[in-house]
RNA sequence: GGAAAGAUGGCAGAGUGGUCGAAUGCGGCGGUCUUGAAAACCGUUGAUCUUCACGGGUCCGGGGGUUCGAAUCCCUCUCUUUCCGCCA
């Protein structure tokens, strides 16, 4: 969520780059300053009450002390009406921080400068394309015949053990799958990010720590007899290890990679986009997430991008990114990019990766901040990326690599699978 | 699943109604000593809201209550640990 002081020091620019986004928050950021300088003044005169409060209190205590009853007795009585007064003042503090946090997080983060203006995909803006197309012959299937051709993943089998999109890796899938997620890691820690392996149920604390609570619950699966809910990305147990606390600034930045399974119910998405690997309820992806000092959180997201970037590259599949329009990024976010590998038989780009920094959007709410050398409390900056997606990276795999004799591995993934071809 | 104990500052751990935001130890930071370091010694060391500032308020797992006054008493919820049972 965004911090007040933000909205009410840049208020114009507030207003200004939530347009970006395409919201029009004129009417809600008046509302919130106004019950902000409300609660200000409740808390002037509830702290003056209850410091008028203590004060007889203490008085009393001296009194009996003294073994002046008649007098702490008389001092009692005063009590009585500022007990009341604070009982109201405490009452309406507590309504208007509610409405007033009740409105701040219905606004999203604000978009950086460079964002692209627009509403959709299609103004995000491509800042780069490279690798080529290959060129396939006219019997060039898609994954998933490509996958039931050669039996290395069993869509139907997942849908008799749990339902469509849990799909069943089988032989050289199961091996692939395994080693694209250890190729990642080893990429990510080689980088300097530490591995972690968190659990991948969480409870509703964390789940409001990094935002998927209370609004996208429906898109969480959900262990209602302990109240645990699945992950929907390794993002949100890994972010939460820092919830509520403060890292030294000299700690900084903290690196983290883990890979997870994760869950997403993606209620409400139908159709052919969804055929095969392209949209799952429970898929493999290695995360990484950072913690930076806010001058370097943009230094930070060119070097997750470009470690991306190195990574797709190396499996030799052609890719493109995305710097995404206002109104195409997440809520979260306040630049994101995204990157895309074309699938060939598909003929479209898939997205594996998206990488962002949310600044202290993410950190607001989950308490995370930094103590500075000059002993100052603030709050960090948070990224994360894909690092990457298995899927869809399987998906394009499959299909740009396919030839007569079998689909070809990667060579830079062939000491992990320990097979070259999937015949 | 059954039984018991517990939740206090970065950690460990005292504190059972007033002067307690909280002893003590460890850790951290600063200093003395040292060529440097260690040891020893001295000092210092929570967060948060509010205020231009002085100051004031809040926080001892969460919520509620008793009281002039609560870390301390009562109710309630959550979590943790230990033992037994079951078990990868």
């Amino acid at each position: 969520m965004l911090t007040i002081k933000q909205i009410k020091e840049n208020k114009e620019y507030t207003l200004e780059r939530l347009a970006v986004k395409g919201v029009d928050a004129r009417e809600t950021v008046d509302k919130i300053i106004a019950l902000d300088d409300l609660r200000r003044q409740t808390q002037q005169q509830l702290d003056n009450s209850l410091a008028e409060q203590n004060a007889i209190a203490k008085e009393i205590g001296k009194l009996f002390a003294q073994g002046k009853r008649d007098e702490a007795e008389a001092a009692k009585s005063r009590t009585t009406a500022l007990k009341e007064l604070s009982k109201e003042l405490e009452t309406k503090m507590k309504e208007t921080t509610e409405q007033m946090n009740a409105l701040i997080v219905t606004l999203p983060n604000l978009p950086a400068e460079i964002v692209p203006h627009g509403m959709t995909a299609e103004d995000n803006v491509e800042v780069k394309r490279a690798g080529e197309i290959p060129t396939l012959g006219e019997d060039a299937k898609p994954h998933w015949e490509l996958a039931q051709k050669y039996d290395i993943i069993d869509f139907e089998l997942g849908v008799k053990l749990t339902g469509a999109g849990f799909p069943v890796y089988k032989g050289k899938g199961a091996a692939l799958e395994r080693a694209l997620i250890t190729y990642f890691l080893d990429c990510n820690t080689e980088a300097g990010y530490l591995e972690v392996l968190p659990p991948i149920m969480v409870n509703e604390a964390s789940g409001f720590g990094t935002g998927q609570l209370p609004d996208k619950e429906g898109q969480m699966y959900h262990a209602t007899a302990d109240n645990f809910y699945m992950i929907p990305t390794a993002e949100v147990p890994v972010t939460n290890i820092y919830r509520d606390s403060i890292v030294e600034e000299k700690d900084l930045p903290v690196c983290l990679t883990a890979y997870t399974p994760c869950f997403r119910r993606e209620a409400g998405s139908y159709g052919k986009d969804v055929r095969g690997l392209n949209r799952l309820h429970q898929f493999n992806k290695v995360e990484i997430v950072r913690i930076n000092h806010p001058d370097t959180s943009y230094e930070a997201l060119d070097e997750m991008v470009a470690h991306v970037e190195k990574i797709v590259a190396s499996l030799g599949l052609p890719y493109r990114i995305l710097r995404l329009s206002g109104g195409d990024m997440s809520f979260t976010s306040a630049l994101t990019y995204d990157f895309e590998v074309y699938s060939a038989a598909q003929q479209r780009w898939l997205e594996v990766s998206s990488v962002s920094n949310f600044e202290a959007f993410q950190a607001n709410r989950l308490k995370l901040r930094y103590r500075s050398a000059d002993k100052k409390i603030a709050l960090a900056h948070t990224l994360n990326g894909s690092s990457l997606a298995l899927p869809r990276i399987v998906a394009a795999l499959l299909e740009n690599n396919q030839t007569p004799e079998g689909i070809k591995i990667p060579e830079v993934l062939v000491p992990y699978t320990r097979f070259d071809m999937i015949k």
